[in-house]
DNA sequence: TACGGTACTGTAAACGTTTACACTATTCTA
DNA sequence: TAGAATAGTGTAAACGTTTACAGTACCGTA
């Protein structure tokens, strides 16, 4: 508990503190002799440098800040770790804080990395306001945005290509030889839907198919939402032989509702989300089926496609 | 970027800026008319405190440490988001970080929060070493840990009882019928697997049945160990009539490969795992039949049991 | 010998807070 | 009315670093 401090370690070898920290910071101005002396002291006293003090005097903090709606979406939580990893590699350690869908947790979070003195903060923001009530607060750290989940677009974002995504997945789905392809989508009137959607169908109008397009009446994309909407339409007659998810999440729910209805992916539906399709066979065309999971663990190679995919990978 | 101090705030005030610094504090020993007008330009200036040279001074900084192995495992990510919340809830800041599995990473980024200065550590240990060479690391700052994935107990950990808890699957499956129930687990010989295995011997013993074990070479509980064990297993005549699986990951491999084997589960095949049984009808019962997912979102509900499920709930 | 340069080390201020202590003004008590 | 108690505010030190600047000692050169 009562750490070992630079003056200790100074008073310990003879020297001044400054020198400590000239010795542990690398600096060229101090002989090399004095410097391994004070190395080994260190390492003998079980100093750790306080990187608090340091933050206090040199204007940054190496910590960066993340938001997230939520940890309990795969997408998310894999992101959040890769991102962790790569920024620890660089020398930044994260805060991570969920805003759990909601628009003033959101700002009251990113107020908190913003008194914690981040240096940085990615967020993938909620709610389908606009981005300009969050300038106030962006303006006070660099930002980052993750999707384009806004009706208007921030200064720096990064984003999968939603719209082309879509149209890649459409017409995949057109060359196997669909011709009455589902979209499913909540409700939403975000960007990210809107280009969704939007993708599927300029893909219909340019192949010549009708758009069947079935969206909830809840804004969520959740496993709920999806579920419930799986179950509604499964219950009804149907001609659609492939389902277009605009979400994962929305995706896994149609699936527990196909599972309970007795209709089994892909054999008697196509299902196309993120990072696979579950094919039916083309009504015309041979046999094609894709594992549910691949073993490899390599999720984004093969030739999978989706809502979120980026082009051309 | 030139961000507003106390002391700033202060000289637009005309107070001192210890005045400003007990206004924000909530000290009593100041007159409310001052407070309210300190808070105001607090505002009005767009003040934040800075929580770095707070912390400089109180000898804490609110900080949380956790070091989880990935956050791929929806176990880890979503233990994750909920401490996150409860920490920030109590005034913490979680700081996060993967020991990607790595033993001496591990130790790494233990040493990088403590020089973070965070109050306290959260960890999920990897590695089935002794618990005793992180002492010297422990005793630096308050830690605990989740799961007792070493061979000896720290001081303070916290975990689910994997002995009972695989005890109350095995009996589970018996009283559907089941006699012939394979247990599937990876070669760990870390004491959270003894334990589970341990768990189903002795109900195997209890209710003398023979017990039937396969444990892979690999000692990773992973999706793609689950993958291959379970291909071999269903490449193989097998006359089990339930899996009992030692990880989640590992059982979603096992459902991969039982699904590519065109083995259905729960028709053909029972599968246990942490949050729910796949149940196949008993060989002698009624049908029994439980949803892959449910519908509600309150996957700790119902009735599941499994290995990692917590005794009584 | 005196001077300048080099190589190293020490001194002290700064970062933005909190808080013990000192101080002043006011009110209360005797 | 003096003195003490009280309420409010200011002063300054401290937290553990970094770093500009000021030394000091030594060496080489003129």
């Amino acid at each position: 508990m009562p750490s070992v401090t630079l003056k200790d370690v100074a008073k310990v070898a003879g020297v001044s503190y400054a020198t400590v920290s000239r010795a542990l910071s690398g600096s060229p101005e101090i002989s090399e002799e004095t410097r391994r002396r004070i190395l080994k002291l260190c390492k003998e006293m079980g100093y750790t440098p306080n990187s608090v003090a340091r933050s206090m005097v040199k204007r940054y903090t190496n910590v960066l800040g993340l938001i997230v709606p939520s940890l309990n979406n795969p997408f998310m939580s894999e992101l959040t770790g890769h991102l962790e990893i790569y920024a620890r590699n660089r020398g930044y350690t994260l805060m991570v804080c969920n805003s759990s869908y909601d628009y003033d947790l959101q700002k009251e979070v990113f107020s908190l990395l913003v008194s914690r003195q981040v240096d940085g903060i990615i967020m993938i923001p909620v709610g389908h306001e606009s981005y300009e009530p969050l300038n106030v607060l962006t303006s006070q750290v660099p930002t980052v945005f993750i999707s384009e989940n806004m009706k208007d677009y921030p200064e720096n974002y990064v984003s999968v290509n939603n719209h082309r995504g879509m149209q890649i997945a459409t017409e995949y789905l057109y060359s196997l030889g669909h011709r009455d392809i589902l979209y499913f989508g909540a409700r939403s009137d975000s960007k990210t839907h809107q280009l969704r959607l939007d993708g599927y169908l300029s893909s219909c109008e340019k192949l010549s198919i009708e758009p069947h397009v079935l969206r909830s009446s809840y804004t969520r994309s959740s496993r709920e939402v999806g579920y419930a909407m799986g179950g509604e339409y499964f219950s009804r007659p149907h001609q659609e032989t492939a389902i277009l998810c605009a979400a994962d999440m929305l995706a896994i729910g149609v699936m527990q509702a196909a599972f309970e209805a007795g209709i089994r992916i892909p054999k008697d539906i196509s299902l196309g989300l993120r990072q696979h399709l579950l094919l039916r066979p083309a009504p015309d065309r041979p046999h094609h089926r894709e594992p549910a999971l691949p073993a490899d663990g390599h999720r984004r190679g093969g030739h999978a496609v989706g809502a979120d995919q980026k082009p051309g990978s």
